[in-house]
DNA sequence: GCCACCCTATTCAAATTTGAATATAATAAC
DNA sequence: GTTATTATATTCAAATTTGAATAGGGTGGC
């Protein structure tokens, strides 16, 4: 869903190849917040083409590589690109983060490998939070508050990761993931 | 991924056939910590069972229903559970909210209508802090502190989301979402 | 007693995602 | 100067996910 929104999005501000969408989503940091693969994203173009959410323009031939297509939006586009944006708001589909099967199942592993990539995760969160932070600041004077928000949100997410990830470290360390009826340390 | 780490999981347990596992994954609230669809899970057992991660250990047929195939894990299968967990933790795999792209895109849409959505869902994630707070409390005598610890992290995430959401909201209603060069208000 | 809906248990076709393959040019590294 | 990597642009087969179809039995409401 996301890709098509995108793809869409960016039509909305001028003609593009499917290619150049790819460079100009790296360029705005569109591939931190959504995953970004080529080959879904010539899939969504396919698709959106044929419903006539888009529609091919030009074709640019040149004889070492391949021919580039060039993609409009048309006016039923623009209306289903709003639709989607409210309907994808309205949905409230969870987000599933993809450490919580492993770590509620972590009890079952070796404790001692476990600590040691629990460590490099706190250190990459570390990371994260820092960047994300930076971005944020960097893009105040760049970018429309609605951008922003989403910025400010990751950076935010980011530092609830951390803080999820010390607690668990510790208690990783301290040995305690098989322990019953004590509530966790929530106050650090 | 997080499909087959259920499954071995429970099977790490007793014996069961897959419909079998939806019941107890839904029993544990593993259903809201993952996405859970039929189609998914019996896929995934097919495919270990096929990989020799688990196998078919009994075959109960009755008149009225479908035949019940019940799986048990193999040695492999515990080997590979372990090496997957681990996995999974040192993969560092990015969360992708859903809401990222929409909102960063929300500018482009009718004011009024995205006001009302981002009113209910902010609703909706007040609700959510809550039944999480809740279910971790309940939790505490109950499970392992690893479960726990998912489960608090839950909680927070939603927390966090709420303080995001309603920021958001804050600035829809102010129509601000398209200016430019001010930081968020960020200490709400 | 009947109607509507939920439970049991699995399968399937169709939609979508993934990851690699393709082929050439430009740039960087040593 | 040669080698390795990166950039250009798209396509494809294979893996996986999705959502609906199947089909009989139980249960609650009126």
């Amino acid at each position: 869903m996301s890709i098509k929104l995108a793809v869409l999005g960016l039509l909305l501000e001028r003609n593009m190849h499917p290619y150049e969408i790819t460079l100009v989503m790296k360029d705005r940091r569109m591939d931190k917040i959504m995953k970004l693969q080529m080959g879904s994203l010539y899939y969504a173009v396919d698709k959106m083409s044929q419903d006539g959410l888009i529609e091919a323009v030009e074709v640019i031939s040149s004889k070492d590589r391949p021919d580039k297509t060039i993609y409009s939006i048309t006016d039923k586009g623009k209306n289903i690109f709003e639709q989607l944006i409210l309907q994808q708001i309205k949905k409230n589909e969870p987000v599933f983060h993809p450490l919580y099967i492993p770590l509620a199942l972590s009890r079952y592993v070796d404790q001692g490998k476990l600590a040691e990539l629990l460590n490099e995760r706190v250190l990459k969160a570390e990371h994260d939070v820092n960047l994300a932070y930076q971005i944020y600041e960097e893009h105040i004077p760049l970018v429309p508050r609605s951008v922003l928000h989403v910025m400010y949100g990751r950076y935010e997410h980011c530092l609830t990761e951390l803080k999820w990830l010390k607690r668990l470290y510790a208690d990783v360390l301290a040995n305690k993931l098989s322990d019953t009826g004590t509530p966790l340390d929530t106050e650090a």
